[in-house]
RNA sequence: GGUGAGAUACUCAAGUGGCCAACGAGGGCAGACUGUAAAUCUGCUGCGCAAGCUUCGAAGGUUCGAAUCCUUCUCUCACCA
């Protein structure tokens, strides 16, 4: 299957230039798509480009991953409703860095291979390029009427848009524009790909080729990820899910898969495996028997998890999952090593606490709030007149008093506030 | 620089001297139900066991009493230059 007719069925391709069809099917093309380095960690949302990158990859073509370590310096107004703030100089580096290290794990970088990733740096050709020669080499081939007609731009200039927009911001699209140019000039590079905010950017990079360099270079836009219930995808009350381990614990990256609601299971095992057609039709016939055993919920966690994480983190995240929403018990909790027991509770907050604490018993109380489990006494009564508090998995009152016969490998107590807020203390 | 409007808890937003720890909505959390879901219902959502304490942009002041009145300051927005 060929790489659109691939993104198609897998209901990924939102936009597409005429002709690009036809042109990747006669040639191994060269394609690029850009990373924002707004943080030192990519989070789920940039699985899409990532795995578009894949897909373009395996069949045939040669993927670029573009770090932007310039155009970051400048900020994308697109889909954004107010300024951004500018990020300095040495975060940028830092986040540069830590998005390099994470697009390795799913690309083929191997320069041995036929047709491996390359990864750059757009700050590496912006850094030298100065203001007279961007102005008079750039600026002179695109109007301000062309940009203005952007939807990034024209959103921030109506009426109602109370932010307004800086030169900066209005400017990047030449930026991104000039990515693009430079990597057809230097890499034969004749097409970008993105999420569909970018169409505007990308087309300015194929009218700066074609003004520049009389070339013709080709657009492809992905559907950005949406959630039925209209919340923000990628998005936890805890805040964004990241492809960094200790950002995001493999186990709540399980987690967050696993809670996918029915309808959008269906979509996301499209987009996020790399099951053929055949399979996904099965798994999603089957779940549709049963939708109790979320199949395509577990399936997808799966995947996932393992290209991100790795086998072994999947199954730690499967133990964790299994023991902190199965049926298992005090007991269950008790038989397990320690070395099992941190497996399964990683990224699970922990708090130290002395042994003669324990020893001397703890109450309830204190055992939540002193530990910054929870916030101020109050909410831990409050809690506790909910029923909502369980230490070890049991249900306590706020007379419960927590003594050495309750640590679990000796060592640990495990607290509970309602059925996924979990807290490890740790004695010492 | 000029004129006008505004700043209340996570967000929006009522309150314009005591009945205000502050209406309401959203969000969040929890309980029931369930599939670790959706929908629904219920409770909670400044600190404190409580008496009470600290909060309504900041600082002062008036008053027995201020989110509410006065003064100064800071910031935001709109229109004009």
């Amino acid at each position: 299957m060929n790489f659109v007719e691939e993104l198609r069925w897998r209901g990924m391709l939102h936009d597409i230039m005429p002709e690009t069809e036809e042109y990747l099917l006669k040639n191994k093309t060269t394609g690029y798509i850009g990373f924002d380095p707004t943080a030192d960690s990519l989070h789920i949302g940039s699985l899409v480009p990532i795995i578009i990158l894949m897909h373009f990859q395996k069949a045939g073509h040669n993927p670029i991953a573009l770090v932007g370590g310039a155009t970051g310096m400048v900020g994308d107004p697109s889909g954004k409703s107010d300024e951004r703030n500018l990020l300095d100089e040495e975060t940028l580096n830092k986040n540069v860095a830590g998005v390099k290290g994470q697009l390795a794990r799913f690309l083929d970088f191997d320069s041995t291979s036929e047709n491996a990733a390359e990864l750059v740096n757009n700050y590496d050709w912006m850094k030298d390029i100065s203001l007279i020669d961007f102005v008079r080499d750039v600026g002179k081939h695109i109007t301000v009427n062309y940009m203005m007609a952007k939807d990034s731009v024209k959103k921030r200039l109506d009426a109602d848009s109370q932010a307004g927009m800086s030169f900066t911001e209005f400017t990047y699209q030449l930026f991104q524009g000039y990515d693009f140019y430079h990597l057809f000039k230097e890499k034969n590079c004749v097409l970008q790909m993105g999420g569909s905010d970018q169409w505007g950017n990308i087309t300015t990079g194929t009218e700066l080729v074609r003004r520049k360099a009389q070339g013709k270079a080709y657009a492809l836009t992905c559907k950005l990820i949406t959630k039925a219930d209209g919340t923000k995808f990628g998005k936890t009350a805890g805040g964004n899910v990241w492809l960094d381990a200790n950002r995001t614990s493999p186990y709540k990256f399980y987690q967050y898969w696993l809670n996918s609601s029915d309808e959008d299971a269906e979509s996301y095992i499209k987009i996020f495996t790399f099951l053929d057609k055949e399979t996904i039709e099965a798994l999603i016939a089957e779940h549709k028997q049963a939708p109790h055993l979320r199949i395509l919920q577990k399936k997808i966690g799966e995947e996932v998890t393992k290209m991100t994480h790795g086998v072994e983190a999947y199954e730690n995240a499967i133990k964790a999952s299994n023991i902190l929403f199965g049926n298992s018990t005090a007991e269950d909790l008790k038989s397990l090593n320690e070395q099992t027991f941190l497996d399964v509770f990683d990224g699970v907050p922990q708090a130290d606490i002395e042994r003669s604490v324990i020893e001397n018993g703890l109450e309830i109380v204190p055992a939540f709030s002193e530990t910054s489990f929870l916030k101020s006494n109050g909410e831990v009564r409050r809690a506790l007149s909910e029923n909502s508090i369980s230490v070890n998995k049991e249900k306590v009152k706020d007379d419960f008093v927590i003594t050495i016969s309750d640590l679990i490998a000796d060592k640990f107590v495990l607290l509970q506030r309602g059925k996924k807020s979990y807290f490890l203390l740790k004695v010492i």
